[in-house]
DNA sequence: TCAATATTGAACGATTGCGTTCAAGTGAAC
DNA sequence: GTTCACTTGAACGCAATCGTTCAATATTGA
């Protein structure tokens, strides 16, 4: 629909108290009159842009899967991939925006929660517990192992990020590169 | 100064946009032309109220010494150090609002790193350098493995509290713990 | 005491936005 | 051709906010 798509522009680009309503029928090419009839409230336009949004997440991420390969090469590809995924302008200005605006309902919280991050997380715990089957880690709880392996890859990069920083390419491929160091260490059966 | 006061309350609980002048100006028992004269702007006030919060945050805190105690008894202090200084609503609430206004004025971002993360990150660091010169730990990146250590303490934690989940106070512990296994395993000199 | 400075209340202009109402128009289905 | 649902433009009431102006008052320090 036109008018999320509208809104989602505006509200992730600007915010939702410098978003107007009238803006948004308009990009939409719709009267505001419209976008009352389909939305109740401006929340409810908000919402429905987040569970659009949300929805858009949960199908563009998947974790790589390189079989014939090495456990630092396959740990490196997903962290690569994370990263890679995670550091998009468009990304971090939604996560910005979203936290922002918890306080209109804390549902979204907690949907954007369930789509993005805890998603990524369970794909990949189920890929350590199957790696842990295989004998090839020793895992006792694959949640709080992909948790440290997640959080060692971001590092420092994703607050800086989302404070501004210009993105170093090299220093996330460092921290990508030590995180499955730290974690072959302690975790890889050898 | 008791406008910067009403003004940290205001942005920070409110947000940039939600909040008013002269709801500050009341709230700091002044007029709102006297607010005007004191700080130019809306922003030259928002910035003023970011430099004073940061300001707080570097004089609070503290990454815990503790002599004669082992490796782990250490970073496990740290650790809950830094957690529970992180998880204060406030300081949550308060990145929030960073984030958001962002926009504003870029150099706010890296003020706040400059004050808060990074400087977390140094302090840290150092004792790690100074830990591997007495031979207890073995790092070659200082600074990475600072930052590897803190972002597994967080884990998703922070996340969660970002997006409005509750807090839950076992679940750090756990990440703590964990945590300060993993980086043992990876760095401690046996 | 006096003079400089800071503060105040009140009003102003200009803008913006939400959410509603209503009469008129469009289009498709039957 | 008529009905029904949907859309539209335009206007309305209402409320906020920003930032400014100005003359009156309070406070300060010498």
């Amino acid at each position: 629909m036109a008018i999320v798509d509208a809104a989602i522009a505006s509200f992730f680009d600007l915010g939702y108290a410098a978003t107007s309503i009238e803006q948004v029928a308009a990009a939409a090419g719709v009267s505001k009159v419209t976008v009352y009839n389909h939305f109740t409230d401006k929340r409810g336009l908000f919402t429905a842009a987040v569970e659009r949004e949300c929805e858009r997440i949960r199908s563009h991420f998947t974790v790589p899967v390189l079989p014939n390969s090495t456990l630092r090469e396959r740990l490196t590809e997903i962290g690569k991939a994370m990263v890679a995924f995670l550091s998009r302008p468009e990304m971090v200005q939604f996560e910005r925006r979203i936290a922002a605006e918890i306080g209109l309902d804390p549902a979204i919280g907690a949907t954007f929660l369930a789509s993005g991050p805890h998603r990524m997380k369970e794909a990949f715990a189920a890929l350590l517990t199957s790696l842990n089957a295989a004998g090839e880690i020793s895992v006792e709880d694959p949640d709080l192992a992909a948790e440290q392996f997640a959080a060692m890859c971001k590092g420092m990069g994703d607050l800086e990020r989302r404070f501004g920083l210009p993105h170093d390419e090299e220093r996330d491929a460092q921290r990508i590169e030590a995180a499955v160091e730290v974690f072959c260490r302690a975790y890889e059966v050898a």
